[in-house]
DNA sequence: CCAAAAGTGTTATGTCTACACCCATGA
DNA sequence: TCATGGGTGTAGACATAACACTTTTGG
């Protein structure tokens, strides 16, 4: 850390922001909660809502304060630390490190936008990574991290069931998997790979009571509620692996690269 | 990030550091590499190698710059940034944030000790991790958290690799895996978990040379060198997945916490 | 020949996928 | 009764773990 014969002023300072991408699954597709800048930089654009970190807070108590602000969401049940971006040139302005945090949140219902935007709103993800929604600052890029750790942390851990409200049914809680990872899971299985952590009332736990059927009616779905929990032990779903296609679209080295 | 109508000297601003957790495998026991601090605060507590972020580099640069000024490695074939810690009293003089990374390198030679340090060497992670070790700062924390990071990163990226140098035998490789998460592997069952790969040339690829014996003889073993870069796509070798246990044990709600 | 390490075969067991099929409800 | 999801069964493909066995070297 900082070295020993050591002037605070001596080293160069920076502004240090938290920002929050906050996933939610509506209508089976997947969204991220977007703030439309108001004023320069970055007018018009859509950012992430995020603020400073105050010297007397943790960085998981600054993003927890933010979400709270900017959406009257309280004690989420999942906020998590996912990256830190410091590119020289990132905000115009100044030298601004931020930390980034994924939240996820039922469908929410009213959003509030604060004074600081024009507008605020849930908006699908598809829209930001084709760039058809033009994001302020490295937003984008962001963003992009924060749907990749999503879809890694719903393989192995209790993810999914912060996407969906207190009692789900198995079919909300699959659509969750199928709206980050962008494909489709067999039902049959989908419930199967539930089965042993569900009977030791680990991820899911089933609640005898029936939800109402759809508006096309069918069969009734029983209810589950989330199980005790359990971080990132075990495994509920898996993504299906990657083979080693025979020879179609090589591997690519891929470097992290983050900043 | 920031707000619109904005002056950034009307914020609280932070030092910004960069640590580095490098790890390597020595004699199969996983070493991290650590300083002696010579001054206060914790003087006489071992400390990660680190310093101060420059304005005009990204995070990534400055982990880059700091690896090489401290041991001498020289883009180092993995360097990943793995947390933010900013905890308020985690430095005692000011605040500071920090960016930490993971790094790793096969068994270094000499280490040099730089001036603000009195001794630096590889020490073995159990030391830290049970506390004989003494740490400074929150740096015990931020090694466990590397560790935790380098184990599932073993898991599905060619991150083992890194560990051994450009050629290597396959019991050398499976050590890697053995000392990051201090577990016995099958030599037969670990030589086929590589086998589809190897036949891409994706992670591993055989060079028909062979190694020279062991010092208690033995069949020489055939030498393989990393394969093209790929980053995070495929499974080399799966971790033994934690079955639900029947009844001890039980799964205890873990929190992250990072800050 | 023996010890030691590399490397191959084999088998039992488990997991995943695909898909056929039954169940419960509204219209 | 039909359409529409919810939910169960099952067979083949595949992956895994355990361990017996063969190969190649040095002493």
């Amino acid at each position: 850390v900082a070295p020993d014969g050591y002037d605070a002023s001596a080293y160069p300072r920076f502004s240090v922001t938290v920002d929050v991408v906050i996933l939610s699954v509506v209508d089976g597709r997947l969204h991220v909660l977007l703030l439309q800048r108001r004023d320069e930089p970055f007018a018009g654009s859509w950012a992430l809502p995020g603020g400073f970190k105050r010297p007397d807070e943790t960085l998981d108590e600054a993003a927890r304060r933010e979400l709270l602000e900017e959406t009257g969401v309280d004690a989420p049940k999942h906020l998590s630390q996912f990256g830190a971006f410091g590119d020289p040139g990132r905000d115009p302005r100044d030298n601004i490190v931020t930390i980034a945090y994924l939240a996820v949140t039922p469908d929410i219902g009213r959003i509030i936008a604060g004074d600081e935007a024009l507008v605020a709103g849930l908006v699908p993800v598809e829209e930001v990574v084709t760039g058809e929604r033009v994001m302020a600052f490295d937003h984008e890029r962001i963003v992009r991290d924060a749907i990749e750790r999503a879809a890694e942390q719903l393989e192995d851990t209790d993810l999914a069931t912060a996407f969906v409200g207190p009692r789900f049914t198995l079919s909300e809680l699959q659509s969750v998997y199928e709206a980050v990872w962008g494909d489709q899971l067999d039902p049959a299985n989908f419930r199967r790979s539930l089965a042993q952590p569900m009977l030791i009332s680990e991820y899911v736990v089933p609640t005898g009571e029936r939800a109402d059927v759809g508006p096309k009616g069918g069969r009734p779905p029983e209810l589950f509620e989330a199980g005790e929990a359990w971080g990132d032990v075990g495994s509920p779903v898996r993504r299906t692996r990657r083979k080693p296609r025979p020879s179609e679209n090589p591997p690519e080295g891929r470097q992290k690269g983050r900043s």
